[in-house]
DNA sequence: ACAGTATTCAACCAAGCGGTTGAACACAGG
DNA sequence: CCTGTGTTCAACCGCTTGGTTGAATACTGT
C-alpha cells in the first residue's frame, strides 16, 4: 500500500472511465450520481473509481447535504508532465548528439579516435 | 485485450520499475540483461516489463546477435501530454471564468440572469 | 560440433482490480 | 418520525498482473 504519488496518478489515469471522469470534471464539478449516469456500471463502481482518483490527488470532494461533489485538482498533472518532459528532453538531446556525431563522421574519421574515457 | 493506446501508456508508466527503465533508456539504449541488473527481480520479470513498455509503444527493439537492445520511443509521450494539457487548460480556464464571475458580482448582479437553457 | 550467453516461453501463485449485489449510513423534507 | 435520496461499506467473483522457477530457443565464438 501507499505507493509513490507518480504511480498512483499514472495508475488512476490508466482506466478509460476514470479518464472520462477527469475530462468531465475539467468542465464542471459534479456529484457521484451525476458522474455515474453515462456509464453502464453501477454507481458503486463509479464511487470506487472516484476514490482511486481521490487517493491519487486528482479530485477533492466537499460536503453539500448528502451530496459529495467532486472537484478536479489539476495541480497533480504537473507531477506527470514534469516527469515526462524530463525524459523526453533527455531523449531528444541524445538524438541531437547522435545526429551531430553521424554528420561529423563523413567529414573526418581520425581526429577524434574512439578511445573511450581518454581524460582519466 | 487491445486496450486503447492512452490506457496502455498510462498503465505502462504506473509501475516504478518500468518508469525507471524508461528513465534509463532516455540516457542510452540497453539490453534486457543490462536493464535487469539493478533490480532484485529475475531477468524474466524485467523481460515482461519491457514487453509491457513495448506493447505501449514506449520502446522498440532491434536485433544484435542474441541481444535485443531496447530503444526509447519518446513520441508516445505526446499522446499523454496532449491529453493532460487539454484538460489542464480547460480546468484553468474554468477557474479564470469563475474568478471573473466572482469579481463581477459586487459590481452588478442582474445584467445576465441565470435562466439556464432559455432557447428551447 | 559444443559450450556459453541472452532472451523468451510456460506453468504456476498470490495479490490486486473492476465489477457485482445487498446492506448500511447520512442527511433533507414533508 | 419516517421516507426517499445520495453515497459508501462489505463480501464476493473472475481476470489481470507482477513475481517466481524451469525449460526452450537463438545466436556466438572457439
Amino acid at each position: 500500500m501507499a505507493a509513490d504519488p507518480l504511480s498512483l496518478v499514472f495508475s488512476a489515469l490508466s482506466d478509460p472511465i476514470r479518464r472520462d471522469i477527469v475530462a468531465r470534471l475539467a468542465g464542471a464539478d459534479a456529484t457521484v450520481n451525476e458522474l455515474a449516469e453515462p456509464y453502464d456500471v453501477t454507481v458503486q463502481a463509479v464511487s470506487k473509481h472516484i476514490k482511486v482518483l481521490e487517493d491519487a490527488g486528482l479530485v477533492s470532494r466537499s460536503k453539500d447535504a448528502q451530496r459529495r461533489p467532486c472537484h478536479l485538482e489539476a495541480e497533480v498533472f504537473d507531477l506527470m508532465t514534469k516527469w515526462i518532459e524530463r525524459y523526453r528532453r533527455e531523449a531528444e538531446e541524445r538524438f541531437r548528439r547522435l545526429d551531430a556525431l553521424l554528420e561529423g563522421m563523413d567529414e573526418q574519421s581520425a581526429t577524434d579516435p574512439p578511445t573511450k574515457e581518454a581524460t582519466s
